[in-house]
This record gives structure tokens, C-alpha cells and sequence, in this order.
DNA sequence: TGTAAATAGTGATATTTATCACGCGACTAA
DNA sequence: TTAGTCGCGTGATAAATATCACTATTTACA
């Protein structure tokens, strides 16, 4: 696990066995079962997440309890509710876990700590914060420019684990789409 | 002009008028014409740019040559081909300037000397990319969770007075529908 | 092991949106 | 001034997608 984490660090910004020390000193490790929730819409938002292992959805739900998939999160993502985590304000959106999980926790005090104490993990946390950025901006792309279909081939080649781990019904909702819409693409 | 860079950097960080001499020292100054490009997909990114006044469109043209707007970006606002501007490659977008604009230029090198150089910059990069990228995660929600009619009003909320200055046919792009369709939502 | 829930497919139909075609007024540059 | 482009609206029609209803199969778990 903190090899892990190690790896994921030293993949943008090289490390010494002494900072990674202070660094995985700051984070907490938990479990979690399927079906759990690590978020809950409306509550507050103790956490920023970095999953270890297994599978979290980032979701939303409307006033008439209809559930949308914001986002997924698999091994090495980092995940939260990033707007109500940085203002530590209420979660608009619930993370719930898929797949039992291993995750790596870390309190909103702890990070500003981390990034004081080490300028590498900032410089990590902002390399990761702009490759997010630029994977919205592509997702965002797709809705602009594409159709269910062509979606849904996007997603195929860009995360084809996903697409083996989960069942379409939730794809659909990650792409905008009904599932009987999905559904009907295949054939 | 200067003044108004440091206020933006401000609102997040405060520095002195030194650090803002250092900070400064790094962008220079460019001036274009509407309808003049930026940034031209296919070629290098040399810049990341901060709007000082003006308006531009960052957009995607697909084999057919059809337009798509990726985003906005008003003043105060940072924009680039990201992926292209970070990994020098080549741009897979354009950036044009649709209203006369003033911008502040600064290059890979220059930006990478700056966030050696001042701790507080790169914070501030750092929380600039973060609101980036909740905006982004907002957008691929609206695309989710809502039809054509429910998205324009959430942009006309969110930016009431970029739908002044931006003809529909563009809002239109960027909302993923076509110009036809915006203009009867409007009925 | 048995049962309920979850997943996936599909037909019928309604709704939303795209596309093509056209007109009109405003602005712009020769 | 005048032709050309641009922005915008709108009708007719086609295509994409949502919704509702039902079934079959698999999976989870008590």
C-alpha cells in the first residue's frame, strides 16, 4: 500500500525515503465495503481520497433521487467532493464505494500541512490537478462533439478495465445516456 | 495592466510588491486583433495566457471542419491548449480572439522558473487549476443531468454577461446544440 | 439452497434534437 | 451606395434518444 503511493508520487516528482515518510504520515488508511458511502450529499467532507484498491463513484442526486455518475475512481485516483472539501462546505455529491476498497485519507488540515512541509507534493498535487483538468476538458469534448455511440467507443478505448468492472447501467449514466440507449448500441 | 494581475493573484495569495516584480518579470505583454489566433491546432503552444481584457474562444474543429467551443475565456482568465502547452506537443485545439484583447504571455520555461522560483505563485497555480477543474466537473454534470433548455440557463446564471458579448451560435457550441435548437429554446 | 434483487435486452411510442432550407435585418468593407 | 457576410429566427422533416413496459438471466446473500 504505501509503495504504492510511493510509486504514484515518484511517477511526477521524485522522492526520498525520508519525505515519503513525513508525506504518508499525514494520511489515515480505511475500508470500505460495497455499497458504503465515503461522501454523503449534504453532510460534510472530511477527506480527500486516494484509492488503494477496489472502486468508488463520484455521484449526484436530483431532487427526484435520480442517480448520475459524475465520475469513477480505481486504483490510484485521488478523489472527493473538491469544491466542498477545499471550502469545507456540504457535499453536492456522494461517493459511494462498488467494490470493496482500500483508500488512503486525507484530512483538508493535513494537506495544507503536507503542502507547507514539502514542496513536492505540492508540485505533485498541482501536476495531478491539471491532468484532471485536462481530462474534463477532453470528457467535456466528447459531449460537445460526439453522440451516444461515439461515446460510449471513447470510453471503451480510453478505460477498458472500467467497462469490464462495471455494469453498463452505471456507464450509461457516466456518458449521459439511458441505459436501454446503451443498450441498443451494441447491436 | 499589472495591477490587475496582481489583484488575481491576490484573491488567492497574498505577496509584496517585490514577489509581484519577480513574479511579473516572467509574461510579456501581447496585443490581438478579433478574428487573430493564439493558438493554432496542429502547431506548437508556446504560451499560457492570462486575459486581461478581451474575449476568446477556445475551440475544436473536427475532419469536417466543424467548430466546437471547448471554452471561454474573459478577463482574469487563464487559458491554453493545457495537454499541448505542458507536454509540447502539438495543439489539438485553437484559441482565437474574438473581441480585441490584451493578454500577459508566459512560457513553459518561464512558468516552470516561476514556480521554483516563488512557493507562493505555484500555490496559487495550484488552486487556480483545482477551481479549473470543479468548473470542468460542473459542466460534465450539466451535460448529465440536463436537456439543451435546462444547460443555457445554467449558463445564463453562471455567466450572465458573457451571453452578452458572445454571438448564440457560439453559446450554441459550447452548450453542444445546434444554433437552431438554442434559438428556439428561447421561445 | 432458495429467493429477491440486480442486470441486461427489447418492443412500442413519445419527446428531443439535428438537419436542411429559407428569409430578414444589421453591419461592413470596397 | 451596394454587395456580401453575419446573426438570428423559423418551418418541415429526419434522426437520435428517452420513457414505459415487460421478460429473461444472473448474482447476491440470508
Amino acid at each position: 500500500m504505501d509503495e504504492q503511493l510511493k510509486h504514484q508520487i515518484e511517477k511526477l516528482v521524485p522522492i526520498t525515503d525520508d519525505e515519503f515518510a513525513f508525506i504518508r504520515s499525514h494520511f489515515i488508511v480505511k475500508n470500505f465495503k460495497k455499497g458504503e458511502l465515503l461522501i454523503q450529499q449534504g453532510e460534510g467532507v472530511e477527506y480527500l481520497y486516494y484509492v488503494v484498491s477496489g472502486l468508488l463513484k463520484l455521484i449526484y442526486n436530483d431532487e427526484s433521487a435520480k442517480e448520475y455518475i459524475v465520475s469513477f475512481a480505481m486504483e490510484d485516483w485521488w478523489e472527493s467532493d473538491f469544491q466542498a472539501y477545499y471550502t469545507q462546505t456540504k457535499a453536492t455529491m456522494s461517493l459511494q464505494c462498488i467494490e470493496d476498497a482500500d483508500v488512503l485519507c486525507l484530512s483538508l488540515e493535513d494537506y495544507k500541512k503536507l503542502c507547507e512541509g514539502s514542496q513536492k507534493i505540492q508540485r505533485f498535487f498541482l501536476e495531478k490537478s491539471i491532468a484532471g483538468h485536462i481530462a474534463s476538458q477532453q470528457r467535456i469534448l466528447s459531449f460537445i462533439t460526439s453522440n451516444a455511440a461515439e461515446r460510449y467507443e471513447q470510453l471503451l478505448k480510453r478505460y477498458p478495465q472500467l467497462v469490464q468492472r462495471v455494469p453498463k447501467s452505471l456507464l450509461a449514466s457516466y456518458l449521459g445516456v439511458s441505459r436501454e440507449t446503451l443498450s441498443r448500441l451494441s447491436s
